[in-house]
DNA sequence: ACGCAAATGCAAATCATTTGCATCTAAATT
DNA sequence: AATTTAGATGCAAATGATTTGCATTTGCGT
């Protein structure tokens, strides 16, 4: 993605285009791996860029309430993870032994939901999928 | 369940047989609500039960690495949520008007698991299920 | 360039959870 | 039944992720 579509959606969303909210959607739109505050800190330090703990929370918080980016979070682990946010709905596939955590681009629960609506009277706005497992090199090491 | 069978899985796990721990799987086994440490310990002070927080959280983790109890984690909410373990593969619908959480007995997952585990090399060990929503009453309110 | 609302840095607060250590208790042993 | 001891509990303090208050700075419309 252009750094100028970056400016772009957060000036849409009625933001200040600062240079930190591009630092942080630019380092989140060129990976598919889900990364926490902390870990986008670090990793923005390690480019010399000497943001605030504080403000990379703050910045995380605002670009998920403008769907920049989503929030994800993950069974047993108590921090959040942030992804650029592509509009493609999708689940995660988690690796136990090396944490490893994959997307799947396809949906098992499409008609289940309707099914579900007619069932319970909820209205369902969305879900959550998580798979976990051993992903075939940790496999390997099980035994 | 019988307070007698609740002594019995507890000793049954190689563990001590405490008055803490049979009144947390008892209020647990009478309910199939998600409940929190806090709201866990708050519900036993109701009851003139002077458990320490800490015995509580302890008490729960021990319960839970054996299988007595499980911990859940819901999208969004910051503390975890503990359920007897009835072994009946479940999942929840969780109402985002009222925070109602409605477990359900039916998965759609086991076919899928099949296909994911031939096209991915995963090892699937385990899934996890939410719904969001809003059930009949709070959908009213919506408008 | 000017002014103001929004963004940032910094330190301190918060909230859920965990831990160290002294004391107590269940239950095995004598 | 008294003794022993590993495991359980209480209490206070620590931890880790996240949030907040407030002073300062910056983006951007005028």
């Amino acid at each position: 993605m252009t750094k100028e579509r970056m400016v772009n959606r957060i000036i849409g969303a009625g933001l200040k285009n600062t240079k930190y909210r591009v630092n942080i959607i630019e380092m989140l739109s060129k990976t598919d791996e889900l990364v926490s505050a902390q870990e986008i800190y670090n990793r923005l330090l390690k480019k010399s860029i000497f943001i605030n703990l504080s403000t990379v929370y703050r910045t995380l918080d605002i670009l998920v309430d403008n769907k920049i980016l989503n929030r994800v979070t993950i069974e047993g682990e108590k921090q959040s993870f942030y992804e650029y946010n592509r509009d493609i709905h999708h689940h995660f596939l988690i690796c136990r032994g090396c944490n490893k955590i994959i997307p799947i681009y396809d949906c098992p629960l499409e008609d289940y939901e309707q099914k579900l609506k007619s069932e319970s009277g909820f209205v369902i706005t969305g879900h959550r999928v998580e798979f976990y497992g051993y992903c075939d090199e940790c496999r390997k090491n099980l035994i």
